[in-house]
DNA sequence: CTAATAACAGTAATCATTACTGATTTTAGA
DNA sequence: TCTAAAATCAGTAATGATTACTGTTATTAG
């Protein structure tokens, strides 16, 4: 009845979010996805995108920075955005949800939930800063 | 010797970033700098724009929704949009910025910030819907 | 099996933003 | 104050991400 057909676009993607955690653009999945429909299209893959969204089977990520990204561990959890290689990483970390108790205390609309966004060096960036600083002061 | 030379386009439009409290998109400050500068183009207001938010000046708010805001308080703040309408308000509440700590406990990288955005309804949209059940439920 | 319809590939259009150009302002220093 | 170097400008073209359109194909309820 409720006619939502199941196309194997729509599973490849969606397959394709779940077995990865490197949180790719639209267009990433694109090139992922033509590896195995070669002839899928871009708009085909922002369609599913978007109705994978709405159907909350996936989660679409607006952390700034030119382009959405999206994520298809739907379980709550956190995000980095490293601002050097601008890398998004997962974050093992506890629930902070009661910050919208915070927020709804002196808010006279009604708090519905909240995004929060990581920001500082990702490890493999710390690394490196790190190896140049010793090569510069030479020890 | 620090040669910024300071426009009176750029006055302008940090002036008027300062005077409201709407978090207008960089369209909207076109067509209220228009109001005074006629002639101001498009491009201008951008690159003020990201060279106010460069300098601290100004605030970006990427929230999702298109396209970036743009907040002339520049003081710690956190914003509220209103999933119906999309208006972004700024909320009344104490610093969560000990959510980064949260977040530092099992990371090896670097947290050095965060950006938290609140949804919800908002206080008007809040009231039309109160407004919309009476007149359904006939009391 | 088959008709209704959701989804498709391909392409054009849209929207926000950035880059380029030659002309104009601003400001540091004579 | 005058001047020249440099930042900024207006106007316009280009870019990049995303969405809309069109005629065709695939899926599914009955």
């Amino acid at each position: 009845m409720a006619g939502r057909k199941y196309s194997k676009q729509r599973a490849f993607i969606k397959q394709y979010l779940a077995s990865t955690s490197s949180h790719p653009t639209a267009d990433t999945v694109y090139d992922e996805i033509r590896k195995r429909i070669p002839n899928i299209s871009l708009g085909t893959v922002y369609r599913n995108l978007n109705q994978l969204t709405e159907t909350g089977e996936i989660i679409k990520l607006s952390c700034g920075g030119g382009c959405d990204r999206f994520d298809g561990n739907t379980s709550p959890h956190y995000h980095f955005i490293c601002t050097l290689c601008g890398t998004v990483m997962d974050l093992d970390m506890d629930s902070i949800d009661f910050v919208n108790k915070c927020a709804a205390k002196h808010f006279t609309g009604r708090i519905e939930g909240s995004q929060t966004y990581f920001y500082g060096t990702c490890p493999s960036c710390l690394f490196q800063e790190e190896a140049e600083l010793v090569s510069k002061t030479g020890l």
